[in-house]
DNA sequence: GTGGTCTAGACCACC
DNA sequence: GTGGTCTAGACCACC
């Protein structure tokens, strides 16, 4: 299992790997009850401090994404079912990055339409990476 | 001229700064050589350290959002028409930008339609709030 | 017999059995006498490594709870008529707890009647699920 | 500014200082928008190390109860108007502190009226200790 | 000055 | 083996 780290970039690194989980595992790449590599295997894999990985672990139990079994190890926890919780918030954080992006296309001179063609051809390209379920 | 700053929020107040201003100008709300009002008549405005406020400005400044005319102010930047500079990079953010959205989506249980239909939203909302441009 | 145990929690699976097997003996579900599983047929039934429940009886025998009475088993200990052993520490404990309760409640915002309503509400539901001790 | 920690405990000191500060707020004894002393101060004060006190602050910033100010400081958040987030999980482990209290209450052979003059006497007790507001 | 991050390294509880 | 905690000490961004 591998995340690409950069030590240099603005956001930090436990950061990185939460956001490198999450989207491992929407894509599927990394399905429910997949173990994560403990905690030390992926800090000497990534040359990291294995505070660093920890934190970042603890973050993603936090938000729902993986399950620590004690004594035995992390787990990525099933989809949730329905409405997620905090719902409301993390649709508000959604609409706030779709503000930021439309700010963004702006300045690359995007039109609606432009953009969203952009967005379906992301959208598929994604699909491409991921694995069945 | 008003930006509304929260110095409780966990993004820099200076990067609020430039978020705030780039929307204004994609807007419209500041069109094309509007003057902006100094360092010091903002910060005083804003009750903020001079410093952020310059540390927000000459990031503008290095996005190309506004120029300084030295001796004569500070000025929102004509918009280019073709290409903007820095093509490459800024379209490589908006992708990254895209595929964070699409993760926040998996997690809150949206499609692809549903999250299409929310942008195309939270475009038209957009569009009130512009100014011709 | 059955004890819900949970590995996904963050309180330890030994101390969940200790909190378990409390709870059955002051409902009365497990009268005086009663004599208890081996460690070894606990074990099986519930799929943990008997060195877990080891610890558990372990600690429900230092808490008079359980008594090992050796080559026959162990049995559920008979209620101390009086004043039981240990009586300032158990009581610091309990008002500890309340300590703690009263904090969640104020976040809770609720009030004191709010609070004492909910707690004979709790204990009536309690006594449903108790046997004639 | 004082909290009494003990390093032997089971409890993480971080959770032991987390506890001690949102009952300080829960009595009043740290009302809105006190200036809680720097992480590196309160480090100093109660020598420990300060990651050790930043984990206690970043916890209570997700939990709500205090708010960090960019570069200024650590301060008591406004009370909730209505229900807080998380209500239902909050109230859960209400009622679960609750179950746990009456299991401790039997091993005392505390009666329910028992049990509840002594909640009424540690709420008034609790009160003392309150300051206005 | 203020909080946040990170490494190095030790120690501990749980299973 | 597994995650969690803690100290010591360095470095950084923000205001």
């Amino acid at each position: 299992m591998w995340f690409p780290v950069n030590p240099r970039s603005a956001t930090p690194i436990y950061q990185q790997l939460v956001d490198g989980i999450k989207e491992s595992v929407a894509k599927g790449v990394l399905p429910y009850g997949t173990k994560l590599p403990s905690v030390r295997e992926l800090a000497s894999t990534l040359t990291l401090n294995h505070n660093t990985v920890a934190k970042a672990y603890q973050q993603l139990e936090r938000e729902g994404v993986i399950e620590v079994i004690q004594g035995r190890g992390t787990y990525v926890t099933a989809a949730f079912p329905g409405e997620p919780p905090d719902y409301r918030a993390r649709l508000a954080k959604l609409e706030d990055m779709m503000k930021q992006m439309l700010v963004e296309a702006h300045y690359l001179n995007l039109g609606d339409d432009a953009l969203l063609s952009l967005l379906v051809a992301t959208m598929n390209e994604w699909k491409k990476g991921r694995t069945g379920s």
